[in-house]
DNA sequence: GTCTATAAAAGGATAGAC
DNA sequence: GTCTATCCTTTTATAGAC
């Protein structure tokens, strides 16, 4: 009960968290979240059933707390972009360009693109929908990029939102073959800045 | 069991079937493969729980036939803009137009996209895997045009596939925000052609 | 904090009546 | 051909031991 012994709990408790969280983002992105059994990730992870509800007051809990995590990184990322002292088109392709490097390289930044797309087509509860209204952050500010591209005449004209809608669907879909087949290489970024980019 | 019979009996059975996989194409779509409940099919049919179960071996059987549909139609579509007299920026871009008004003016299209999603990001057995090979046809043909464009320097450089996935997966992804936003306008397909034209 | 055993419920599939 | 009732497995979630 000493302040030192409160602090190794916490510690504990919090890698415990991120263990359960770790071994749930492979298997939620893989399968989705209907299909994911508690007892997948208990696989995964090397730790016991009950534990994982010592944890998480539920699976959709879980689910959650990775939801939460892909939509305020993705839109942290945009913000970030959105401060560089760049054209339009260079924000676009800097979006572009480090997103596909991110899923080249980190596994995990696949499967959170996975669990945005199974988000988006599962029937969620409130409170993920809900989430999945922040995304609209990382889109709206895309669909900015667009804006003030078309404005200075360097984008192509065309609905903003459809545009940028269409960019994060793309990469979306590059995430699903990326993981189904691992030895897939991510294409030319500029391909991506194809879909708004003046012809 | 005269002949009549037969056939009226033949007939039925073929309504049935069209009435249970139409509902169930719904339901797949919006929720998933796991996620859907045979209930949820027959809600939708409104017919019984039995019944289904007369008509189909399994939930998964269901899900194979819708699938195999999907993968049918859109390998025979491009299959005849393929034959078309064309040149391979021309195929692409009827293939754009073709496909988005398809899903505009058409809800089941858009479900279709969905179900194959689905069984993208679905632990799938080896039937089901089996037919999304044949998806590679549709696939494959348009990174046909593409390399056929690359060589008379029309279209951008970059790995045919690659360009060809990306061009499905933003369809894909377009479909998936089409359903959820009932009100969604699908986008100019310039912006398709985008993807692979020269910039 | 972690595990094992168990409760409780849901849902796929079948049998048999009509 | 169609429906209702039931079986039985699977799986989420909890209780309680260590």
């Amino acid at each position: 009960m000493s302040p030192r012994n409160e602090e190794q709990n916490a510690l504990i408790k919090d890698e415990r968290r991120e263990q359960i969280l770790s071994a749930a983002l492979k298997v939620f992105a893989s399968k989705g979240f209907a299909a994911t059994k508690i007892s997948d990730i208990v696989a995964g992870g090397g730790m016991s059933h009950g534990l994982v509800y010592h944890y998480f007051k539920s699976k959709e809990e879980i689910f959650y707390e990775l939801l939460k995590r892909a939509m305020t990184t993705s839109s942290e990322s945009l913000l970030m972009v959105d401060k560089l002292p760049l054209p339009p088109v260079e924000k676009i392709r800097q979006t572009a360009r480090y997103i596909l490097k991110s899923i080249e390289d980190y596994e995990d930044t696949a499967y959170y693109f996975l669990i945005v797309v199974h988000a988006s087509v599962m029937e969620a509860p409130d409170e993920i929908k809900g989430l999945m209204d922040i995304s609209n952050t990382a889109v709206q500010t895309l669909a900015g990029f667009v804006r003030e591209g078309q404005r200075t005449g360097e984008l192509r004209e065309g609905d903003p939102m459809g545009m940028a809608i269409t960019f994060f669907a793309a990469i979306e879909g590059l995430a699903i073959y990326k993981l189904s087949m691992s030895n897939f290489k991510m294409p030319d970024p500029e391909i991506l800045v194809g879909i708004i980019k003046k012809g």
